[in-house]
RNA sequence: GCGCGCUUAGCUCAGUUGGUUAGAGCACCUCGUUUACACCGAGGGGGUCCAAGGUUCAAAUCCUUGAGCGCGCACCA
C-alpha cells in the first residue's frame, strides 16, 4: 500500500470490514497451532511451552458475555506469549453438562408438546435427541468464539463427551474403583424430587427461608424434650443426642425407649452422648434421624448401634415405615398431621417462628430430601494405596507446600483470598456422590449380573468394573451416569491426548475461572491430577468475579438485561468489547459492563486507526529504527521503552486493566496529543513509524483485529499476530522528562491564559521565554506551534507572568487585552496556593523528628520543594504588586 | 454464628513494597485556530480516600474497633 494519502483509508474504522476476513486469514495461516508456528519458523522448537485451557462452555446453548470476558482474558494470555515466542496452545473445548443439557431438552421437549420425554423416548431416544441438541450448540459456541477473537487451535477442540474423554474417564474410574477410592455405599445423598436424582453438596444452594420450630415429647413420659423444623422426619428417630457432660442428662446415657408416634413399629430411642452437641442451644438435645440429615447419619457412624429408618421415598412422600397414617403422604401433609397429633396428646411444648437455610439443588430448584440410598461415591478421606495420604492431603498439599513438599509442583491461585476459602471447604469435603440418575452423561463403567441360577431366592449378583464391558453373556451395565464434574476434572489432562501435547503443556500453564466454579472444577481437577498422575494440573490460576450490568445486577434471562456477546460487538466491533471487558477485571472481584464503557473503547479503537493513518501519510515501512534528534524524540522513545516494560510486567502479573491504562494513557496523551502535534512540525517520520509500530505491537494481545488491520495497512510483513514482542531497553531519562514535562507544562498554561482571557484562538501572542540552565530553543518552533505563540525576544507593557518551574519562565504579552483585575485575581490565586504548601513544608521540616528519622533522599527532597515554592511565592508577589 | 472481601470525584473504578500537593474514564462547565481523528481537539470545576482510635518523622496504604454492602462456609436440632 506504501505511502499512502489519507483520504484512501477510511476515516473510521469499520469493524465488519476486518474481523471476518481477520479471522479466516489467521485461522487458515496455522499460527493457532503451536506445531505449525514451529514448522513455519515463528517459533523456536525448544521454547518454551505456555498452555491455557478454556473452560468448556456447556453445550445448553449460547455464550453470555461472561464467556466473552474469560475468552478475552484468554486470548490476551495466549496472544502475549506467542508473541513472545513461547511456544503456545490454547485449547478450545465443550462440556456436554449432563444435567443442565438433559433438563434443557427436556424442557423443549415439553415445551413443544410432549408430556413425559423420558417415558415417550426412551433412553436411546432422547439421547438421540440431546445428542443433536448438543450437536448444534458446539457450532454455535465455536462459531461465537472465533467472533471474540480467540486464537485458540481448532485442531484440537475437545469435548466432554467424545471418545478420547471417554476413555479417560472409563480409565479414571476403573483406577479409583481399584485402588478402593471409588465404592458403592449405602448413605445418605441429596435428592431432588423433581429432578429424580442426586446432586453433590456443591450443587445444592443454600436459601434462607422462615420455618417453625417445635419442641415436643415423643411421649408423655419420655424424659427429654427436643426440637425440630422437619417434624414428620421424627417418624425415623432413633436416638436422642446430648452433650456427653450435659449434668441434666448424663444420667440417661445408655438408656432405650421404646415410644409410639405413629410410625409402623414402635421406636426405639436411644440416648446417646455426642460432643458435637450444643448443650446451650434448645433443650440442649437433639432428635437423631439417621436417615434424613447428613448430620445425623455421621452421628449414627458414629455410635452404629442405633437403627436407621427411612420415612421419606424418593417420590417425596412418606414410605410405609413412617406408619399406615402417613404411608404415601406427600411430606408437608405428614407434617401437619403428624403435629395435630402432638398437640392432641399434649406432647408439643413450643412453637416458634425461626429461620432456616435449606438446600435446594441448583438445577432443579427444589428443596432437596436427605435420602439413604445406594450409590457411588468418591472416598476423600481414605488412604491411597502406596501413598500414605488421602485425596484430601493431595488437594491441600497441592495448593500450600506444593505436593510431596515440592514448591515447583505448586498451584498458585490469584488473589491469594481463595486460597483460604479453598482449604476450608476442602476441611469439610465429605465423600462425594458422583453417581446421577440422568440419561446423558458417561455411564458408569460397571456391569452386573446374576451368578445364581435363575429362580433362587436373593440371587447373589456378580460385578465387575472396567473400560469396557466385559466379555460373556447377560451383563448389565449400570444405568447411573456421572456427575459431569468428574470427566471436566480430567481436563488438563484429558484433552492433551494428541502426539506429545502432555508432555510439552502439562501441567497447563494459565487457567481462568469464575469464583463460582472453585469447588466444582478447579478442587476436582486437583483432586484428579495429584491422584492420577502425581503432579498439579496447573500453575496458575486467575480467579475473576461475575460480570453484572451497569446497575450492578447480575444477567439473568428473567431479569432480560441480557446481552448479546455477538450482537454488541458487531455493533461496536469485537476490539471495543473485549477491552470495554477488560478494563475493569480485576482479580476476585465482579465487574460492570455498560454501552457507556463500549462507547468510550469504540472510540479508542478508532483513536488508534486515525493515529494510524497520520502515520500512513508521514512515513513508509522498512525505515531503520528511528533515531532520536530532538527533544521530543528522546522523551517519546524513553516514555515508550518504558510503558513497554510496564505493560510487561503488568501482563506478567494478569493486571489486564491496568495493561490496558498504561497503554490508553501513553496512546492518547503522550503520543497522539504531544508528540503527533510535534510531528507536524519536526517530522522525524522513522521515530513517529518506530513509535506506532511497537505500540500495535503492545495493544495486539487486547484488540487484535484493529492492530492486525494497522499492521497491513502499513505494509506490515507476514502478521502482527506472530511478529516478536518488544522487548526494548529502557531509555527513560529522568532529564529528558523533566525538560520535556517544563515544555508541556509551559504549553498547557499559554493555553490556560487563553481560556481566562477569553483570547481568540486565531490570535497569536507574543511571549518571552526565560529559561535559566535549560535550553529549550530546538523545541522553539514546536512550543510555537502548540501554544499558538510567537517566540521573541522580550515583551513589554501588560503581560502575564508564568513561572514553570525553578528554571523556567515566561511573560505572555496581553497587551490590548490585559484585565488588571483577572491577572491580579489569577496571580493572587497562585499565590495562595504556594504560600500554602510552603507552609505545610516548613511545618514539615520543622518538626524535628522528621529531619532525624526520614530518610536523608526524603528530607533533602522536601528542602529542595521549599525552596523552589519559597522562590515561586515571592517572584508572584513582585508581579502582583507591579500590576497594581 | 465462623471466615473472607469491599467502602477513594456525581457514576464506574485504578492506586504494586507507607514518601513530591491522591489518579483515569464517563458525566459536567467554557471555548473551538490547527485536513489523522466531531467515534475530535483545547482549557476547567469537582475528593474531610466509610467512621473513630492507634503505630510512624510520614497513612488511602499498616494495626484495632465499629458501621454499611457483598461473598464463602455452617449440624442451631
Amino acid at each position: 500500500m506504501g505511502n499512502m494519502e489519507p483520504h484512501e483509508i477510511p476515516k473510521a474504522y469499520d469493524p465488519k470490514e476486518w474481523e471476518t476476513k481477520l479471522y479466516q486469514k489467521w485461522e487458515k495461516s496455522g499460527f493457532f497451532n503451536p506445531d505449525i508456528c514451529i514448522e513455519k519458523g515463528v517459533t523456536k522448537a525448544d521454547a518454551e511451552p505456555f498452555s491455557v485451557l478454556m473452560p468448556p462452555p456447556n453445550v445448553t446453548g449460547v455464550l453470555h458475555l461472561g464467556h466473552a470476558m474469560e475468552n478475552s482474558i484468554m486470548d490476551v494470555a495466549a496472544r502475549y506469549h506467542r508473541m513472545r515466542g513461547d511456544r503456545t496452545l490454547f485449547l478450545p473445548g465443550a462440556d456436554h453438562a449432563a444435567v443442565a443439557t438433559q433438563s434443557r431438552v427436556e424442557k423443549n421437549l415439553v415445551a413443544s408438546g410432549m408430556t413425559n420425554p423420558r417415558q415417550e423416548l426412551g433412553r436411546d431416544g432422547l439421547l438421540e435427541k440431546i445428542r443433536t441438541f448438543a450437536d448444534g450448540s458446539k457450532e454455535t459456541i465455536a462459531k461465537q468464539v472465533r467472533a471474540m477473537g480467540s486464537s485458540c487451535d481448532w485442531s484440537r477442540f475437545a469435548y466432554t463427551f467424545d471418545e478420547p474423554r471417554v476413555l479417560a474417564v472409563n480409565t479414571m474410574f476403573k483406577k479409583m474403583y481399584d485402588d478402593g477410592l471409588i465404592y458403592k455405599g449405602y448413605r445418605v445423598v441429596n435428592w431432588s424430587v423433581k429432578g429424580q436424582s442426586t446432586c453433590s453438596d456443591d450443587e445444592l444452594e443454600h436459601i434462607e427461608r422462615p420455618a417453625k420450630l417445635y419442641t415436643f415429647r415423643y411421649s408423655k413420659d419420655f424424659p427429654i424434650a427436643v426440637a425440630t423444623t422437619r417434624p414428620e422426619t421424627k417418624l425415623g428417630d432413633t436416638a436422642v443426642a446430648v452433650h456427653p457432660d450435659d449434668p441434666r442428662y448424663r444420667d440417661l446415657i445408655g438408656q432405650t425407649f421404646e415410644v409410639e408416634v405413629g410410625a409402623a413399629k414402635p421406636l426405639s430411642i436411644k440416648i446417646i452422648g455426642d460432643e458435637e452437641v450444643d448443650p446451650t442451644f434448645g433443650t440442649g438435645a437433639v432428635g437423631v434421624t439417621p436417615a434424613h440429615s447428613q448430620t445425623d447419619f455421621d452421628m449414627r457412624e458414629r455410635h452404629p448401634e442405633i437403627g436407621l429408618i427411612a420415612v421419606i421415598g424418593i417420590d417425596g412422600s412418606m414410605t410405609a415405615e413412617a406408619g399406615p397414617a402417613y404411608a404415601g403422604l406427600p411430606v408437608l401433609e405428614a407434617r401437619g398431621k403428624f403435629v395435630a397429633m402432638l398437640r392432641e396428646k399434649g406432647l408439643l411444648e413450643k412453637e416458634e417462628e425461626v429461620t432456616q437455610n435449606v438446600g435446594t439443588s441448583d438445577r432443579f430448584g427444589d428443596v432437596v430430601e436427605v435420602i439413604p440410598m445406594e450409590q457411588w461415591f468418591v472416598a476423600v478421606n481414605r488412604e491411597i494405596p502406596g501413598r500414605g495420604k488421602t485425596l484430601k492431603d493431595l488437594m491441600r498439599e497441592a495448593v500450600t507446600e506444593g505436593l510431596g513438599g515440592d514448591a515447583d509442583r505448586r498451584v498458585a491461585i490469584q488473589p491469594e483470598q481463595f486460597e483460604k476459602i479453598y482449604l476450608h471447604w476442602i476441611d469439610l469435603l465429605r465423600d462425594w456422590c458422583i453417581s446421577r440418575q440422568i440419561w446423558w452423561g458417561h455411564r458408569i463403567p460397571v456391569w452386573y449380573r446374576v451368578k445364581s441360577k435363575v429362580g433362587e431366592k436373593d440371587p447373589e449378583i456378580e460385578m465387575y468394573c472396567g473400560i469396557e464391558a466385559p466379555d460373556g453373556e447377560g451383563w448389565e451395565q449400570d444405568s447411573d451416569t456421572l456427575d459431569t464434574w468428574f470427566s471436566s476434572g480430567l481436563w488438563t489432562f484429558s484433552t492433551l491426548d494428541q502426539g506429545n501435547d502432555f508432555a510439552n503443556f502439562h501441567p497447563v500453564s494459565f487457567m481462568q475461572m469464575g469464583s463460582e466454579i472453585i469447588f466444582f472444577w478447579m478442587a476436582r481437577m486437583i483432586l484428579m491430577t495429584t491422584y492420577a498422575l502425581d503432579t498439579i494440573p496447573f500453575r496458575d490460576v486467575y480467579i475473576h468475579g461475575i460480570l453484572r450490568d451497569k446497575d450492578g445486577r447480575k444477567f439473568s434471562k428473567s431479569l432480560g438485561n441480557g446481552i448479546d456477546p455477538i450482537d454488541i460487538g458487531k455493533e461496536y466491533g469485537t476490539d471495543a468489547l473485549r477491552i470495554a471487558l477488560l478494563s475493569d477485571v480485576t482479580p476476585g472481584n465482579d465487574s460492570r459492563f455498560s454501552t457507556d464503557k463500549m462507547e468510550t473503547s469504540r472510540n479508542f479503537v478508532n483513536k488508534l486507526w486515525n493515529l494510524s493513518r497520520y502515520v500512513a501519510t508521514m512515513s513508509t515501512a522498512g525505515e531503520d529504527s528511528g533515531t532520536a534528534r530532538s527533544l521530543s524524540d528522546r522523551f517519546i522513545l524513553g516514555r515508550l521503552s518504558k510503558i513497554a516494560t510496564e505493560t510487561t510486567g503488568h501482563l506478567a502479573e494478569n493486571r489486564f486493566s491496568l495493561a490496558i491504562e498504561t497503554l490508553r494513557a501513553f496512546t492518547l496523551d503522550d503520543f497522539a496529543d504531544w508528540y503527533v502535534e510535534i510531528h507536524k512540525v519536526e517530522k522525524n517520520d522513522a521515530v513517529l513509524r518506530q513509535v506506532l509500530d511497537t505500540l500495535i505491537r503492545l495493544w495486539h494481545p487486547f484488540i487484535p483485529f484493529v492492530t492486525e488491520a494497522i499492521y497491513a495497512t502499513l505494509d506490515g510483513k507476514g502478521f502482527l499476530m506472530t511478529v516478536h514482542w518488544p522487548d526494548i531497553p529502557e531509555t527513560e531519562n529522568p532529564e529528558t522528562s523533566t525538560a520535556f514535562g517544563e515544555l508541556r507544562t509551559l504549553v498547557t498554561r499559554i493555553r490556560n491564559i487563553r481560556a481566562v482571557y477569553r483570547i481568540d484562538p486565531a490570535k497569536r501572542l507574543h511571549v518571552s521565554l526565560s529559561p535559566k540552565n535549560l535550553d529549550l530553543s530546538e523545541s522553539y518552533p514546536v512550543i510555537g506551534r502548540l501554544a499558538r505563540i510567537d517566540i521573541t525576544e522580550r515583551v513589554d507593557g501588560a503581560a502575564a507572568e508564568l513561572l514553570v518551574s525553578d528554571r523556567l519562565s515566561a511573560r505572555v504579552s496581553l497587551e490590548g487585552i490585559i484585565d488588571i483585575d483577572a491577572e491580579r485575581v489569577r496571580l493572587g490565586k497562585e499565590l495562595t496556593e504556594a504560600e500554602r504548601y510552603a507552609k505545610s513544608l516548613e511545618a514539615k521540616l520543622g518538626n524535628p523528628s522528621f529531619a532525624d528519622r526520614a530518610p536523608g533522599a526524603i528530607v533533602a527532597q522536601t528542602k529542595a520543594t521549599l525552596d523552589e515554592t519559597n522562590a515561586k511565592a515571592a517572584e508572584l508577589r513582585g508581579h502582583l504588586s507591579s500590576i497594581s
